[in-house]
DNA sequence: TTGTATGCGTTATCAA
DNA sequence: TTGATAACGCATACAA
């Protein structure tokens, strides 16, 4: 696997008679350095098929222009379309992205926060793991002063930026929807865990409740992974349940996808019988039938917004460098799914 | 933004009194260096939290133990489902993954193929966009032996090394079912593009056409950008042809998904009046009634292996190092949306 | 405007 | 088994 030697300043500065100072200089567009003299080293540099070698670049200056991103999966719908954004933003800014998953495991998210840290990365980018119950791991990072920003799944902290959506107020919103439907009787599904988008999602599907003055039935909360395999398990559970709920509001598209494809199954009509909304706005919400209505999440905005936002602090040009939660909007989407009038 | 400044092995010799010769042997657990010592080394290291500068590291080996990815988009199920395949192998292995979108155009490719090349990724996995026309973007890695696979999009060359399903196979599958379940006028909706992919699945199209003796119709054809979209477009060029088609083999479950939708709002009865075959084995699949037909396409296992090939051969233990072109297995899943019978 | 000299943190060669 | 030392390719302080 022996590779060819490659054209360094050196050698640019050999053939030009210059000192590698200049050589160096004029590839960094340095004002100082002659223009006709610049220009004689930059046609000689793509002449001769020079690259910059960003291993000794980095090793002077201590930047890698990377920038690392965790994330639980990588095969969701809403997950690549922020990877995309991100991404996006990132190689316009001549950046590069790192991405781990942590399968939604504590122990590989700590796995890949180390990993992140070795590869020292400029900033870092973190959606939460279900399981991941304390932020020591990127304690390394603050301690280092290297920007971390924590987008979607997010825990309540001080010393890090987080990037969400009002998960509050969304759930808020779709469960004040179903009311206005006409639902009294609402299961919540969602996830088995005490991620803050899913608590807070329940938080606010708990004060429309209240302000309906309906009281708050524990038996209809349904908590699982949010699978689709869960999704058609929560299906039965709603049908086994002995007074039929008229309502449903899911943590998240395909899972309430998967509960209505069993509902009809079982001969139920949606929205007459139950009425369904979901979270997300995943392409499949416009697929199944009746189509879904959900709360629309801008997930490639998110990305770009994280991505700029910690470019920005990256460059300096960041004035604000204090801790603070950025909220993005959201849209309840109406479609078939609840609309019973 | 400044850093504090970072364990070396220069600090662990001092302290130690040893040389960094005996350090850096001891962190690479060179067999050569004193268990005891060794411990010791590794120890402190440990306590005063070192860690490894890959910067130095690679600027001496002349490996960066990156691999770059290069595709076109990020946003389907099918390709995060290969990337998530492809980090999961690579992770192991000690790789870290450098993400780009083509974003389908030509020259975002080249772009980003220069990109991959002056990070100085150790090997690159591509899938072509659309546009892409040639290979001479890759010239480069091919000079300096950097190894270079194509997986699902490629061309045929004699260079590198293509991962690939046997797209002519599968369309002939998906084609022969609909003939098999009585169809005798089959549209096919397929990419505006002469990508492999698409050319393939035609070429198994019109060859199980042949061998049940039916012609051939251009008309038949229908070449759009395969969105969802198009998939609308498609069902209304559908509607309106002169004689009714009674089967659809769509090269994309989200296109055949959404052409299945508008057939249904136009009052078609599906399998009944149009058996429709889609492909990928996209989840959208299961969820569209009636379930569509679909090829299933193995894009983990294709991730997996893509990454895997990749760096067996970086790390040598690849005895064939010749190119040559892997096919995967697909597999024809028979569900409602073509079932006549 | 250009040049000299040094260090960034490793690995690897040669000696001891 | 360990040590001294020379690269690796670049950026930059200081000098000219």
């Amino acid at each position: 696997m022996e590779r060819e030697k490659e054209v360094t300043i050196y050698d640019l500065a050999e053939r030009l008679n210059l000192s590698i100072a200049t050589i160096s200089r004029a590839l960094k567009n340095d004002p100082v350095v002659n223009p006709k003299t610049k220009k004689r080293i930059l046609e000689l540099a793509q002449k001769m098929g020079y690259r910059t070698n960003y291993f000794a670049k980095n090793l002077r200056t201590r930047r890698t222009n990377t920038i690392g991103v965790i994330i639980p999966r990588l095969n969701s719908y809403f997950m690549s379309t922020v990877i995309a954004g991100m991404e996006s933003v990132a190689n316009k800014a001549g950046y590069n992205l790192i991405i781990s998953q942590s399968a939604e495991s504590f122990e590989k998210e700590i796995n890949s926060a180390r990993t992140m840290f070795n590869n020292r990365v400029d900033g870092l980018l973190v959606s939460l793991a279900y399981e991941s119950n304390n932020l020591d791991h990127f304690k390394a990072f603050l301690e280092k002063k290297i920007p971390v920003i924590f987008f979607d799944r997010t825990e309540d902290q001080q010393s890090f930026t987080n990037i969400v959506l009002d998960n509050r107020k969304a759930g808020y919103d779709a469960t004040a929807h179903l009311i206005s439907q006409g639902c009294r009787r609402i299961v919540h599904i969602t996830a088995n865990t005490m991620r803050n988008v899913y608590i807070d999602r329940m938080r606010g599907y708990q004060e429309a409740l209240r302000d309906a003055h309906i009281p708050f039935d524990e038996q209809l909360v349904l908590k699982g992974n949010l699978s689709m395999e869960f999704g058609h398990a929560a299906a039965d559970q709603v049908l086994a349940l002995p007074t039929r709920p008229d309502g449903i509001f899911a943590a998240n598209d395909n899972c309430a996808v998967s509960c209505m494809l069993r509902l009809k199954q079982a001969g139920i009509q949606i929205p007459r019988d139950i009425a369904v909304v979901g979270f997300n706005n995943d392409p499949v919400s416009v697929v199944v039938e009746p189509n879904l209505t959900t709360i629309d999440y801008p997930g490639y905005e998110m990305g770009e917004l994280a991505a700029s936002h910690l470019i920005s602090h990256l460059s300096g040009s960041q004035l604000l460098q204090k801790t603070k939660t950025i909220l993005l909007h959201h849209e309840l989407l109406v479609r078939k799914s609840s609309q019973r009038s």
